[in-house]
DNA sequence: TATGAATGAGCTTTCATTCAT
DNA sequence: AATGAATGAAAGCTCATTCAT
């Protein structure tokens, strides 16, 4: 078989696992196991269960970094459109690979510093860009007058939480097409009714 | 000493620890270490690891429940008052009891099937509560016209997320106050400007 | 078992285990075997395969380092009884502790550089004293004139090599008292006839 | 490539691994590495890696026992003069190829017993040579009255020792004519002074 | 002759749990 | 109720050797 696409099978039988099982109960014999290959093959490609792992990671942390586009005022094209297709990107960019979503999405904190540092920093990163798009749309009078930071912690939150719903728990009645108008609907309109009251 | 004394002192040590390095970087060494009692003496209070931390995580999970109060509209005080009210107990309760919140938010999934169960039901029946208030709401017309369930998983994710940045990252800026006007405005007033159009 | 007894045993086991096949030929398995105990036991007198065999060979270097008193010219003892004094004393300890001579004797060098720093330190310190003692002996008179650190070597040399055989080889021909007379003999008197012309 | 030339270039680059890292910390790796060939091509020329070790062994034990010439009381040179030659040749031979000499004086037992049995059956001839020898000046009254065995084995230590010193630990002072000198003026002179007393 | 991906037995070490005292 | 020495299953990882190309 062609390295490459023994790689490639490592890191996708091992995503499975991960994803199923989370970090710790997945060892290298179910890794080994689920590709099909033998010990010492794992560690022809892979330095250490860690190392896969961070691979995974971080592969799927570019994907996902990857599907953000900065808002531009200058196109054609609508600021609100420019983030409804970015909100369609990241969605569609996890429906598209649950597995790896999953090992993120759940495998939060306290496997091991450095992968804490990485999932920190990510999370941290993707904080701070919604957070000076934000803060650039109340300058522009297009958003509220409101923390920017906590707004964005807000919507990582709900995008996470919605994202777990679906992949983790298949909860069903959350197709795409919901996910996306229910997140801007609610983000961005807020949930008061007219005039807002209460819940 | 009182066994339920000892006990207790355990429950302390372990929740410490959990929430120190997460679950499976804390040694029955460490918990036995911390509470100063010998190896042993863990096994006449609690029959595992396993069963120390599902008696943690239940009991801040109940704790957290009772915080939130079915909101009425026949008393005097307002429902917007009285869903702030809930807001603040659920922020108040996470910040006086940070280790075990900790716990919760972090060391999701993927531990062990029966704890896994055990946060998708809790998370289950707080999103419950939450739509079905939520419904109410919107047939009150108090609410806006929302998948009702989507909205509760992102008001959950939400609270889920603000509180990971306070506890876990020690994001200072979020004090109580600004955590409790910020989830609220955002959530219930919407990010959009007005006219609403993007951000 | 008295902790302090089964620390020796292991000890004792182990000993046996790697004078019999050496530092890699012996596994962990063999000297739980042969102190016939559980694997996790070992692991509580000892924190790695390297921290037993260091303290083997710190314990046999320490034993062997005691058997060496200096030469005092004062007392009514002749400095010729007390040398042969220090070598007997020094080929009984080689006989009463065999296993551990073997050790320190056959694995020498390359097992990790913590160990063949600490041997070649034991060895350095040995060659210092006899250097010195020579030099000393020189001055005196009593010692023929040669570059006392080689013949230091050579007396080192000599001793470890007899000792092998004795121990190693099991060279019966060898008593205590044939080596003890044989070494000095030799290094002190020389294998010249009278006069030297060759061998 | 001319396979001899291989052949010999794989010999070449596996000594200079096991004299530099020992017989178990040299892995094939280091040996391919090192020769610049593949992991197969070992296997073409060597059966594995004691086969290779073996070979240098062989090799060098040869090569140091065709150093010795047996002594002739016929010819115009003095028994005296052709030990010093006999000698002469011994710290040429292992000077000139130290990285097969430290490999033997240092990689002494425990690695295999096939290989143990080798060593000692080199030493064990080498010392049978010499104890003739020894013998044989002994009735010509030209060797003092001593068990041959013994001190052919005083002998042969003094010899590894100071080449180890000289070759493993790099120590200077030891020229070769010092080592040649010293090594004869001790034992065939001894270290008494006249007369002798002691150290 | 040459390659290097693949193999798997076997290693050291960890740690939740037990049980005799 | 309390102790802590003892247990042993199971983990991650290494590396000499094989074999299809």
């Amino acid at each position: 078989m062609k390295a490459g696409k023994r790689r490639e099978a490592i890191v996708v039988a091992a995503t499975e696992c991960f994803a199923e099982k989370g970090y710790h109960a997945t060892s290298i014999s179910d890794i080994i196991d689920s590709a099909g290959i033998a010990r010492g093959t794992f560690y022809l490609y892979f330095k250490s269960k860690h190392d896969i792992f961070r691979f995974i990671l971080d592969d799927f942390i570019k994907h996902i970094g990857d599907q953000i586009k900065r808002i531009s005022l200058a196109g054609r094209v609508s600021p609100a459109d420019q983030m409804r297709a970015n909100v369609e990107r990241l969605v569609d960019a996890v429906l598209e690979r649950p597995a790896p979503a999953k090992i993120i999405f759940n495998e939060a904190v306290g496997l091991n510093p450095e992968i804490d540092d990485r999932l920190r920093s990510f999370y941290g990163k993707l904080i701070l860009m919604i957070e000076k798009s934000l803060a650039r749309g109340i300058t522009l009078k297009i958003v509220r007058e409101v923390d920017p930071r906590l707004a964005a912690t807000i919507i990582i939150g709900a995008f996470k939480e919605v994202m777990i719903q679906k992949i983790v728990f298949k909860q069903s009645r959350f197709s795409r097409k919901a996910i996306v108008d229910g997140l801007i609907n609610v983000l961005v309109g807020g949930l008061g009714g007219r005039p807002v009251i209460g819940i």
